[in-house]
DNA sequence: AAGAGGCCCTGATAGC
DNA sequence: TGCTATCAGGGCCTCT
């Protein structure tokens, strides 16, 4: 489900909600994500207090008390959800208030606050939590992906020289999360229709224009999608529930046989399969 | 090294 | 109604 935008919005209102509380209580209901849960984990988390909630790419971070960080991935269908509790004194099921939205089925993983509870609903079980020991190791892993749209690494020189050898395909770069982090399908398709490339041009065949207007517009969509509250296609909400903006906004992404936005152009939408993911495009004024 | 493709998993929807 | 096929916002792993 979620891309930099979406995560980013998890972000914000998990920070509100859950900064500088206390983790009361664990319970870890089913361990199968991408990967096992780890089988330290409740016993990382119990009794520490939350820092900070911190983003990077489609990564949540979460830094805890005891130096311990809790990097969590939704995945394609992993969301988080709060629900609040009737009675502070109590840690049980019965004291919570009833959720309309919370899932009924793959509910993994609760984390009980004083006041709410944090409940990680997967049914595809795509994402995963991962507990890293301190903010040197979470710095190592990060440094293996590429920058962020968002970054100063991420600039002209860089894309110059990443891919001007390159036979692959600018779509399947932008997904390359070894290349530039945070960007998936949905913006992949939307960056690329907005900077009039070609999802199927190789990295080498790019002009320079081309790169600068990638620099530009991959941060512009990311950016209008956060302040959007991100793009809700299937069930995409934010920890209060209510959905993003950001698909209303869509040029291409889901448009397949509808007239082009672009002012002027009188294309219409293409669907098509690009290493097995569908990207969407119009043919008539991406080149 | 770079690139292509399979695969992990459940659920919604379409077509017969 | 019920079967089967296809597709979904991601990314790891293996093979060439």
């Amino acid at each position: 489900m979620p891309e930099l935008p979406e995560v980013e919005i998890v972000r914000q209102s998990l920070n509100k909600k859950i900064n500088g509380k206390i983790i009361k209580k664990v319970i870890v209901k089913n361990r199968n994500l991408r990967f096992k849960v780890p089988l330290n984990f409740t016993s990382v988390l119990e009794n520490k207090r939350v820092i900070k909630v911190d983003r990077f790419s489609k990564y949540l971070i979460i830094f805890l008390s005891n130096n311990h960080v809790c990097l969590i991935h939704l995945g394609m269908s992993g969301t988080i959800h709060l629900v609040y509790k009737k009675n502070k004194n109590l840690i049980t099921n019965t004291s919570f208030y009833h959720s309309p939205t919370l899932p009924k089925k793959h509910n993994h993983i609760e984390i009980f606050f004083d006041d709410l509870k944090f409940v990680y609903n997967d049914p595809r079980r795509f994402g995963y939590f991962e507990i890293i020991k301190n903010s040197k190791l979470l710095k190592i892993k990060i440094n293996k992906f590429g920058p962020e749209p968002f970054s100063t690494k991420f600039n002209f020189e860089y894309l110059y020289s990443f891919l001007k050898n390159k036979e692959k395909n600018i779509k399947n770069f932008l997904l390359d999360q070894k290349f530039v982090s945070g960007i998936g399908n949905i913006y992949a398709s939307e960056i690329l229709h907005l900077s009039k490339i070609n999802p199927d041009k190789k990295g080498k065949n790019l002009t320079k224009k081309e790169l600068k207007k990638i620099l530009i517009n991959s941060k512009k969509i990311l950016s209008k999608a956060i302040h959007k509250g991100g793009s809700s296609i299937k069930d995409f909400r934010n920890i209060s529930g209510s959905k993003g903006e950001y698909q209303n906004n869509f040029k291409v992404y889901q448009r397949a046989g509808l007239k082009c936005k672009r002012s002027s152009c009188k294309g219409i939408i293409k669907k098509k399969n690009i290493s097995n993911r569908s990207t969407f495009l119009c043919n008539f004024c991406q080149k």
